[in-house]
DNA sequence: ACCAGTACATAGTAGCGCTGAGTAGTGGCT
DNA sequence: AGCCACTACTCAGCGCTACTATGTACTGGT
């Protein structure tokens, strides 16, 4: 979708990614089909590896390496409890800009 | 707000400063202060300025240098055809990106 | 032997907002 | 006169995130 949509999931996908791990481990492979399923056609595979990276550094979540039938073994990445405060807050940050944008988009000005 | 905020207005920064600016001249130390009466209150001065020079340079805006009762001169920038166009694709861009968040939040998944 | 699909990794780049400092003009207070 | 607060703009350097491009490695089909 272009340089706007660069810019703007900057600090986004990562709460993206983190939501959709909420009860529902996954691997990077699995995480960046469903990202273009739902429209995210763009999205770089290395992006998600490198957001995986850092937030398994930034200790949000727990990794499990598991065979695959299919090609390497896979590393299936699981929210834990900080994880779970981090998105909590993510959502708070979201809400906010989300309802000053809506402000603006509507009232105008 | 913390670093989560400062990641997620990448990008979004520049939409509101646009959606501020459609029918409405603005200098920039008004414009930093009408960010923080709207609650932005930790965006350094030094943000703003830096966002228009950019949007100046990218032709957004038009320019008009008028003096001031007190200070410097201000630099009034307005939104020009450019500058709206670009406000309509970041509001489409905007859109997309906020469906999806608001279904990831809704939906729990 | 080759290729497509699966699965992960990483060095280098671009862009944006932040930090911290500086420059300048006006007016009020002592 | 001297100081400070407020107004108003500028800029070099930094940190963070997403993108680009490439490489590695395993499986199965032809």
């Amino acid at each position: 979708m272009g340089k706007q949509m660069t810019e703007m999931l900057k600090g986004t996908l990562e709460g993206i990614v983190l939501a959709f791990l909420t009860g529902n481990p996954a691997y990077g492979y699995e995480i960046t089909a469903w990202l273009r399923s739902q429209g995210f056609t763009e999205i770089a595979e290395g992006t998600v590896y490198a957001l995986l990276v850092r937030i398994e550094k930034n200790g949000l979540v727990d990794v499990e390496k598991r065979p695959s039938e299919k090609g390497p073994p896979r590393k299936v990445y699981s929210l834990n409890a900080d994880g779970e405060k981090h998105l909590e807050e993510f959502w708070t940050t979201w809400g906010f800009l989300a309802e000053r944008l809506e402000n603006l988009r509507t009232e105008g000005k």
